[in-house]
DNA sequence: TATGAATGAGCGTTCATTCAT
DNA sequence: TATGAATGAACGCTCATTCAT
């Protein structure tokens, strides 16, 4: 994960894990396919995180701010895991297919939630859905943009806050609150 | 540009390009030096436009729309390009380094654009100017995944109308007009 | 050994050894990193009859005439060994000191059995024991300089003979026996 | 010259002279033909110096001791001939021929040289002159037996002295002067 | 089942040589 | 005649994958 598809041989990978570069290959049958298990692995935890959302009784900008505080968590925190996706645009298309599914099973999921939100009248309807979704991931993935600034000098919690603050609301300055 | 870094040979490219290895070598050093050059000519255009807008005598909201068109122009109609960038977590330092000095001097060109919507009251002064920055081009990027989705069914505008929208207003849904 | 570092590439000795490229790189980091191994190998047995003939309760003629016989047999005919160390000039600097640091030790205990022949009062006190040293190396050298002189006419026998009668005591004609 | 025929390309020598790259090949067939022509270039010299030697009317000595002289400077001093040529070891056989031939030309009259020492009963007739030959030049190169020993701590006009007196008279110490 | 030596296609790169201008 | 861009075979080296033990 830290290091990038190409730039990780089997054999390390194999000397890491404690075992021979042989035994790798007796359980996963390609470097892919031991990434894409990986890849799983990885996602489980998200998955069933965003399930546990979806199913809660709080209103759709409620879900949509715990989701966000879930993908910064597992994705910017945990593991840079739609990174390291996103680097990897020439992996095999079977790979991508499986991944892509996994993925887009809480992308949907996810999407449930914007159009709940929006039968409550609570987002824009004006927005596609799709968009708002692309734009989602966007946000949080830029987050790991790390190569090209290093050192961004906020604290997680207050990022966490700007982003959604910036999803909610975008960049214009709230409106004053009326007097009287 | 269609397959990443370390899936094209500089023999592929020769081939495509129709000249032999030897000559590719004549005209850049290595690989990288290859891809810095296709990038800056990439990015020269875009640097242009930036500066352009800087110096215009309008709004910093204005400028930001523009700027957002330039962006989506440049990145995601005509190239891939900070996909591919992003790609390239594991090039060799000194590469990131050039690349990443063209890249922030556009930054920080926005950056300034940014600042004066702050001075102008119109932006919002609790945002760190580098969260937005991000953000911002997390959705420019975000419409490039296009491994996840690429049947996005709306058009171009829209999108980039889309995008504005959710950058500048967030996906709330905005304040019904008061009765009057 | 017979065809000098620079016209024999790794996938000739590949081939000419029955294994594949790779295999030689997995026990051998580099092509430098063979040649290291395969001069230790060969400077062993040398260096170990050194050691013995330094030991030996002799004077330091009979010790250098043991020497020379030593050197002659282990270079000359076993192996082209000096000759192709002359030849790489321009390995990298760290090869270089490896091979040098063996060479040396050998080129001391050489040099002590001469500081011991002058001490002895046999060997030339006017000459500088760097200076005998090198001139040996050159003499023994010199019989392998085979491009510029195949067809020897001499006995190898007689040919270490004749070095041992020129290093000890010049080409000039010897003295006559004194008279009654 | 100072760099090895390995380490020196054609565009190297081509910028350094000054002229295209296409142009050498206008006035040498191939690397290997211009390396002749520098041999002969630099060959001339030392044979020019050898005739005269060889014209001189002097004892046998008396020439070897100025061929001593020569060979250090032209070869020692002025470049690394004899290196260079030794190092190619492994150069077409063609240009080996060639240089054989000038390098056998001077070699056969240094050979007369000690051949007319053994008529005058200077030289030991009891050693064959084609080793006399060998070890001279083995000699005379050991000096430049520079990456084994680079601080030769002896002055260029007392090495060459240490040279002649090995050459002549051998390491053995001289005999004590008779008592008077 | 685990191993790791063996494999070999493929990579980025070099450079002696050619040839159209 | 001089040029230097073009060539392409060959190099040292890597690494995903295989397979005999």
């Amino acid at each position: 994960m830290e290091r990038g598809y190409y730039d990780t041989s089997m054999g390390e990978i194999a000397q890491r894990v404690g075992v021979a570069k042989g035994t790798l290959y007796q359980h996963f049958e390609s470097k892919e396919a031991l990434m894409i298990v990986l890849f799983k692995r990885e996602f489980h935890d998200l998955q069933v995180a965003t399930e546990r959302i979806a199913q809660m009784s709080v209103d759709a900008q409620e879900k949509m701010s715990l989701m966000i505080d879930t993908l910064c968590y597992h994705l910017a925190e945990k593991h840079p895991l739609f990174f390291i996706i996103r680097n990897a645009t020439d992996l095999e298309a079977e790979i991508h297919q499986e991944i892509k599914e996994y993925f887009n099973a809480m992308r949907a999921q996810i999407g449930l939630m914007l159009d709940e939100g929006k039968a409550e009248g609570i987002f824009n309807v004006a927005l596609p859905t799709e968009v708002m979704l692309e734009v989602l991931f966007g946000i949080i993935v830029s987050r790991l943009f790390k190569n090209f600034h290093q050192g961004l000098q906020v604290k997680y919690e207050d990022l966490v806050g700007h982003l959604k603050c910036i999803y909610f609301h975008g960049i214009t300055a709230p409106a004053p609150a009326p007097a009287g």
